[in-house]
DNA sequence: GTTGAAAATGAAAGTCGTTTTCATTTAGGC
DNA sequence: GCCTAAATGAAAACGACTTTCATTTTCAAC
């Protein structure tokens, strides 16, 4: 890892060791957020703009990439060499995976069709997991609370 | 359109007639921003927490919902009896549809197979419109500007 | 091992789209 | 016309993200 950054131009350092390993260790997508957590229980001194860079440049050289659900946080997805959609659960954020082969096809030709050059991807179901349909909090009707 | 909100709790008035028909005047979708800016142009006077109180509200009342490209800005798309997926230009912002039935019925399935009650689907393109592919600037690589 | 420039860090401040607050005005059922 | 709930506009608050800046650290070259 350390030669990995060098030949990039990328220095190695304790946090930074420390922010890849707890990253790569966890196989969920996490926020910074939750990463600076993590982080935090390790090292305490660790600021939390650092963690962010290091999330930013986990995914500059490639390893991971962004995941924006619509609900304002943006969680860190590390690159596997599957492509993947997300099943997204309204009511705990959980955050699922599945995968896409074909539906990718699918969707490179239509690009094609529309006369787009595809970089990339997205695809998602939001929902209810199994453990949150039977919840009473997530009724989806018109009026909610807001207003 | 003033009977419909009513029977639903809600009163009519100039600045909301005004943004309403605006709204689905403009084919596209569109952010608070860009909205605002359109109504300033009638009426002058109108807040913008107005503006984004009122989309809001077409939303709640199910004639739109919010787009959520990862770009930071939530765009509003009126809802159409087909379902459609998103063709974004990472250079122009030009958002386009298209027809994506099949596909719906494809990530349904997957959703049951996975425990999920699905509310709803995003199929998203991302990439670079004919317009844009051969500007120069669109070249995409591992360091662009920063660091 | 020392040195020095470039890179990294942590704290704090800044940014920016979104959301809320609050005092005031308005809509619309009575 | 009256009255209450809803709507408005200005401004402030919010919150995730990003940048700034002074300081520290890395590491390639001596």
């Amino acid at each position: 890892m350390k030669e990995f950054l060098r030949t990039k131009g990328f220095k190695m350092t304790p946090q930074r060791e420390l922010i890849f390993r707890s990253f790569f260790e966890l196989e969920e997508h996490v926020s910074v957020d939750e990463l600076y957590d993590k982080v935090r229980h390790l090292d305490r001194s660790i600021g939390y703009s650092t963690v962010w860079r290091n999330l930013k440049l986990i995914c500059k050289v490639g390893l991971a990439e962004e995941v924006n659900l619509g609900d304002g946080i943006t969680r860190y997805d590390r690159v596997t060499k599957i492509p993947h959609g997300h099943l997204f659960c309204l009511s705990c954020k959980k955050l699922e995976e599945f995968p896409v082969e074909q539906l990718v096809g699918i969707l490179a030709r239509t690009a094609n069709e529309n006369g787009f050059s595809p970089e990339n991807f997205k695809i998602e179901i939001q929902g209810f997991c199994k453990d949150c349909q039977n919840d009473s909090s997530n009724v989806v009707e018109s009026g909610e609370d807001n207003e």
